[in-house]
DNA sequence: GCTTGACTTCGAGCGCGCTCGAACCCCTAG
DNA sequence: CTAGGGGTTCGAGCGCGCTCGAAGTCAAGC
């Protein structure tokens, strides 16, 4: 496969499949003969795995150690797996925090004012949240 | 209150609060007689709302627009409000990202080897990990 | 034989969100 | 009177993660 064919695939660019070999995170791509990459497909596999590490936020540097660990063989799996367990608690901590501040914006929205109406229009999740906050019935506002 | 304080109190560097003046996240602060800004404790709700959308990663520009729109007063809550449900959404939808992430990572993890020992010693959540997958009881390691 | 287009390397540039330093000002305590 | 420790404005610089363009090579199709 040449690297259109994996950037279409990949969801990447040429450009920055490119730029993951230099900087490491792609392992150097054998070349045919007029120097053009030619990747197997199992990269896919590492790719998705890498692209994982970065949606849930994990800095390029340290994927870039991981690889090369990996490249080092099974002697690094330990570390590996500390690596992996470490950037897990991370991003547990940061679901915990979205989901706290999604607490803050919920009250946030509903204490907009007009907001009953197109509750009804736009709400896509009706459980939960119509809670009156007592027996004050919003006569005059 | 000077910058220097609420800056403490805020968490963020006097640095980082005079450049959210600049870019209108935060209102023009009054100055003493020494040009200096003198805030009013109430500015750190602001900041601590603000702290929860960056969190929730809006970016600035979006930010920006917000704190403009709260400063041209009540005629634009309807606005605000669809702006902080659509964000809501970005990010309920980022956490389920992670979420998926989280297990992707989990059986990651478990795929290395030499994992148990080390369980036992780090894992601080013992609840609903330890499913030995049927009846082996953990006689030799 | 020539055009097309996908590839190559290399280095510069960009958007984001700060971060920092220079040069200056003012207040207070010793 | 002086030293120190705030504060001020202004503009440049930085770390991150790409993104892009220039200039060249090569293979295939007309």
């Amino acid at each position: 496969m040449k690297i259109g064919e994996l950037a279409a695939r990949s969801g990447l660019t040429a450009h920055t499949l490119r730029y993951y070999e230099r900087i490491g995170l792609l392992p150097y791509a054998d070349r045919n003969r007029s120097s053009h990459r030619d990747y197997d497909a199992s990269i896919l596999t590492w790719i998705g795995f890498l692209t994982r590490l970065k949606t849930t936020g994990m800095p390029i540097r340290e994927m870039v150690r991981y690889a090369a660990l990996r490249n080092d063989g099974p002697a690094t799996e330990t570390e590996r797996r500390e690596m992996l367990e470490r950037h897990r608690a991370r991003v547990r901590a940061h679901v915990d925090e979205l989901q706290e501040s999604l607490l803050v914006l919920d009250a946030k929205i509903s204490g907009y004012a007009g907001a009953d109406e197109r509750m009804q229009a736009h709400d896509t999740e009706p459980s939960l949240r119509r809670k009156p906050a007592g027996a004050r019935t919003t006569g005059a506002r």
